[in-house]
DNA sequence: AGGTACGGTGGGAGCGCTCCCAGCTGTGAT
DNA sequence: ATCACAGCTGGGAGCGCTCCCACCGTACCT
């Protein structure tokens, strides 16, 4: 009589203590069966299921968060101005695996998306309301409170990628220096001399780590890494173009380029191409991600692929360990390091 | 007391009691205050308001949804069978036009993927299950049951794209027929007499409209729809291949390319180099969604820009709207369709 | 026979809100 | 002075669960 809500669906539908009446016996002994605790005996189980069966119950997810002081949810936090990251297939990817890990629990993910710091204080707000039981943070900068705020309340969270080094926080990250070690001895190995590094914007650790795997390689084919031979961008296309611009006009001897993205090596490919540059014959290219922009370039980008999806399946697994291992925060966190494969296409 | 729980921030936290204690009102004045009721005097607004700021308080928004019988929250829906959409800028431009709209709101995004049945099941279980207010489907097709389970349980839905010509179900879509037509248009403007088209699956609305875009173009040239020069593919680039082999086997004599979608346009494109086809002088083409791969190509794709994620703030608006007058069921169910743009580039 | 143990069970006491009704106050009309 | 009627306000009664404690009966011990 209460008058037509704004949720139309769900009013009258059975609830626990409608299944126990049917089923002749108390809540608990419901609750107990919905939540497959051992200890109900075999009968009563049965009578319980099929009393659930009959009414059709289905539990009311926003009753038991309360009750339970939980919320039975995740939350995937993804920095929005990040436009550029977003529209990469990285995300999409992210989000599968996430998606997939998670359709064995009955976690919800929440998808938020921050684009400005009053949005960023919102969600703090959200978190400390009890809306999520953890946190996935993707590409978050070195400078970031948000990993910190979630410490002091006690949330657990997984990031995608370290902040630096020295990460405290639980992380999934994928080898970032061995991939781009493997694609300069790729192009070493291939004969080239002169290999050129398009790095991201370098107070990035992963442009760090990028370039870290680049200057291994090299050294480890008893070269040096000279300073005209590393161009650093931000990532972008325009960024590829105006990074190989410069190397191009420092060395234009160099016969190969290892960039640190695919995008910014399709900068690179358009600059070349206005040289007069053949790819790979004049200059041989790799880059990193494999993305969909690598597989359409011309001619298709050999390139460094990273296990996006696993990352974020292996995301909600870290996260749910800490979940679950709330207590003893002595454990030490769990940190991930994935492998990444080299994908030989014709441009090197 | 109660040991450890799962959750660890949030127990402490100050309560509406609380909060009404501090500022020595009852808690249905507390209660006013937060949801902004005008029943409220000056001088107990700002009693309560003080109160909370000093002791921090955030309402529990899930034992708000218990008692108001609501969620605050919307799902969106993606079946991701539909890898190849999901990689697509597509569903990211959505998510983040959704996520704009959805930020001036106080409702929450849940992201939901549905790979199988099964879990299609369990998302209908959710959404009895009070879990969400509403919900966004993206691309759906035509015999996916869920529009209708929605319909039944009387839970407002907003569908991105039609099923068919009478979609019952408010939806938002894009002029998929219209920009198919200036498309085609723009490609007979410039002088091209034997215009092709590559397809989407054809029990696919949308690739109906934009076949139907492309025939009422020739008609409005005075020319006719010859069978030839129009061939189906499934939106795959594989596809887009193998639809461009045919046509050029029926009709090597065409000179200009519609295709239904970019990564079609992009496999089509191949085939043309290999049969040494120089684009734009040989063959001239046009895309359809402008995404990512429209860009990257050689020379860059010409392609008919869809707003979408003005699609996706439109659907949250009209979700909205749904919710809001959730009683009369009488009113005519909102359906929008939102213009589409030629983006010329040096493919044509 | 009396005691102990334990698997199994019922139901009270909340979780932190919203809703709503009764009551309280002050104002203006009578 | 009395009454009516607003505008505000307090707090009881839930929302549908989980948690936990008390309790039951049976089986097994001494």
């Amino acid at each position: 009589m209460a008058g037509t809500r704004r949720h139309g669906a769900g009013r009258g539908r059975p609830t626990l203590e409608e299944v126990a009446a049917r089923a002749g016996v108390g809540r608990g002994t419901v609750s107990r069966v919905i939540n497959g605790s051992p200890r109900v005996s075999d009968r009563t189980r049965t009578a319980v299921e099929q009393a659930v069966a009959e009414l059709g119950y289905v539990p009311n997810r926003v009753a038991r968060a309360l009750a339970a002081n939980r919320a039975d949810a995740v939350a995937l936090v993804i920095p929005e101005p990040e436009t550029r990251l977003f529209a990469e297939p990285y995300f999409s990817d992210i989000i599968r695996g996430v998606g997939a890990e998670l359709a064995d629990t009955d976690l919800q993910l929440l998808l938020t998306l921050i684009r400005t710091p009053k949005e960023r204080q919102r969600l703090a707000d959200y978190l400390s309301a009890h809306r999520v039981d953890g946190v996935l943070l993707v590409s978050v900068h070195a400078d970031d409170p948000l990993p910190d705020l979630l410490e002091r309340i006690e949330m657990p969270a997984v990031l995608s990628g370290r902040r630096s080094a020295h990460e405290t926080v639980p992380y999934v990250d994928s080898d970032n220096t061995g991939g781009a070690q493997s694609a300069v001895e790729h192009l070493i190995g291939r004969g080239r001399s002169t290999v050129a590094t398009i790095t991201g914007p370098l107070d990035m650790y992963v442009a760090q780590c990028r370039l870290e795997g680049y200057s291994a390689a090299v050294r480890a084919a008893g070269r040096e890494v000279e300073p005209g031979l590393v161009a650093s961008a931000d990532f972008t296309e325009e960024g590829g173009r105006s990074a190989m611009r410069r190397l191009l006009d420092q060395r234009p001897d160099l016969d190969a380029i290892f960039a640190a993205s695919d995008v910014m090596a399709a900068g690179a490919r358009q600059v070349l191409r206005e040289h007069g540059r053949g790819v790979p014959d004049d200059v041989a290219m790799v880059g990193f991600e494999d993305s969909a922009v690598a597989r359409h370039m011309d001619p298709p980008l050999t390139s460094v692929r990273q296990a996006t999806e696993e990352m974020g399946r292996a995301m909600v697994r870290v996260l749910l360990e800490e979940i679950e291992g709330l207590s003893d925060r002595t454990s030490k966190r769990p940190q991930v390091v994935l492998p990444t494969q080299l994908v030989r296409r014709e441009s090197s």
